[in-house]
DNA sequence: TGCAGATATATCGGAGCGATATATATTGCG
DNA sequence: CGCAATATATATCGCTCCGATATATCTGCA
């Protein structure tokens, strides 16, 4: 068996509970995962193939009228290669921050002008917070403790983001205005 | 002017101050901002003829021994394009967290395995502390305090991460062993 | 009825990233 | 000193990821 891509787990994850169209899987990956593992069209669909060949998944033809579709369900394989890859320590983490980025090279910018780089940080982040903190009543209501955990992570995580951002601005702007070269 | 990447900026960003190799500018890259934005040797030894193309920077020979050797050195245009870039707000914020993605899923494993993925993660997290505390002193040391409050920020973060692993593991711990789906 | 928006599948191009190939220079150490 | 290991330097390949778009059908509702 070859090795499987990350995105065939989160397949796997997904329609494990309940069937699922590649479009649903989409779906809920867009108001779940997201903010720390995203899936396009363009990986699901080549993926449910290669996964219905490995026997990791069943697709079964249930169209909506006239319009064909297919949800896949987990086969019993196909749970046994999720839990395995379960118990496999996490070896991912990536992080790509424009706002970042720009705050390293920020001396080249007079200091006005290098807070800003953490005002917009800021805001973002606070929009996301508030992204998070609305989905939260939905993700409490469902008897798996696991993905409640797993956003209020990201809303403890987007208030700190937040927080800090206004610290290092403060701290900028307490500063004595020295000469940089810019 | 086409759009430029944002591995362009990197490059600007870096050999800004001191004209560096390619392969000097990967060293640095791999030494201060992979923890948020990484960059190889594919992306930046092709953006180096781009920027060359575009006058944004200037190749000059300077062969150490009999081996060839080409520093780049930042244009008055690329300084400008340098700086119109810091003056955008952000767009790109992305992360990938397998742990986060295991966890999500990890109503499948019973809870002492559950558990596991959080020890990971935290153990994982502190390692990445320990490194970002390791090149504090160096950060400290130069005179431009963005790098090293960038660090700092990475720093503070890890620790928060980590930490957050701690108390999400000790939730579960506490929570009555109930009857999970596995 | 008409049409905007949702459902469903498929695919393309660009970017990122790890790995590797090739070559020369330097350093460490027995 | 001689040689192996490591560092410097450039180039490139294959894979995955991601956003965007193309195509088609269905649903809701004005």
């Amino acid at each position: 068996m070859e090795q499987l891509s990350a995105t065939a787990y989160v397949i796997l994850g997904m329609i494990r509970g309940a069937p699922k169209s590649g479009y649903e899987i989409k779906a809920v990956v867009d108001e779940t995962t997201r903010f720390f593992w995203a899936a396009s069209y363009g990986q699901i669909y080549p993926e449910l193939k290669r996964l219905t060949e490995a026997g990791l998944v069943k697709g079964v033809d249930s169209p909506t009228g006239g319009r064909k579709r297919t949800v896949y369900e987990i086969t019993a394989d196909g749970e046994e290669e999720l839990k395995a890859w379960l118990r496999q320590p996490p070896t991912t983490y990536e992080m790509r921050e424009e706002g970042l980025l720009k705050l390293f090279f920020a001396n080249a910018l007079p200091r006005e002008e290098a807070v800003e780089i953490l005002r917009a940080m800021r805001d973002y982040r606070r929009s996301v917070h508030e992204q998070l903190v609305a989905m939260e009543p939905m993700a409490a209501a469902k008897p798996d403790p696991f993905p409640l955990m797993v956003l209020r992570g990201g809303i403890e995580f987007t208030e700190w983001f937040a927080d800090w951002c206004e610290r290092m601005e403060a701290q900028i702007l307490e500063s004595a205005p020295e000469k940089r070269s810019n």
